[in-house]
DNA sequence: CAGTATCCTTGGTGATACTG
DNA sequence: CAGTATCACCAAGGATACTG
């Protein structure tokens, strides 16, 4: 809708990419937002451990609640014992998915010639 | 060309996410690979310093490096007094700029009302 | 189960100084 | 100009223990 805003000033706080992109763009955001899509039920917290398992509690609290903040994700607690909360991705969520998944079918297919770049590169560091 | 890797498991070594994006998405990275695609000529140092103000001498150039490693852009280093080094972007950073540059106007269009309930969900937070 | 609270570590980052 | 090297810092993140 409004779409005054341009990126002149890199600097500015009104920067996109610093703003908005670096909040959803790093490394646990993006896994929890793909994870989301993947099933699209509602998932509860213990669901989203298990599909990162190497992501600590407290990590996985604060990136939900970052998400939460800018609307990418809803959450829902049932006053049940022992307790149930969930969460579902919303329309914003929606509307953005397709283009991480195309950035990520984009990394799936490059992956391989990266690696071998990557493995050139230090090998050539490496030589007297 | 190959795309037999899938997605399965978000902790392998193999991941996707975290072994291609996670070096491209972060906050200097993506900036720098804006910054590129939008001069299309090569790049000296100094005028991504110039474009990109407040970050380091360090950070551009780890930053540079990791994009280089990965094939994002070639270093073109000329042999004058004083020294001349151009940064240009790969056909593999072009392959890319599309998807980043739909999720640039993205977030350009959904800022407002991403501030706007971030706004929200503070001030819920702050209300007794 | 779904967190919060606390402590503690470490590496990402900036600042400064120096060099080819 | 385009870096590298060094130091220093602080906040991101992990580990653990506790709670509604």
């Amino acid at each position: 809708m409004t779409n005054p805003v341009f990126i002149r000033d890199l600097t500015s706080p009104e920067c996109p990419i610093r703003n908005v992109l670096a909040r959803i763009a790093d490394k646990w955001s993006l896994l929890v937002l793909y994870t989301l899509s993947q099933q699209n039920d509602p998932m509860r917290f213990k669901a989203l451990q298990r599909a990162i398992p190497d992501i600590s509690q407290k990590m996985l609290t604060s990136t939900l609640r970052t998400l939460e903040q800018d609307g990418f994700i809803v959450r829902k607690a049932y006053a049940e014992v022992p307790p149930r909360v969930e969460y579902q991705s919303t329309e914003r969520a929606a509307s953005l998915m397709p283009h991480l998944n195309a950035l990520f079918g984009w990394a799936i297919d490059h992956m391989q010639s990266i690696l071998r770049d990557r493995e050139v590169y230090t090998a050539k560091g490496n030589e007297s």
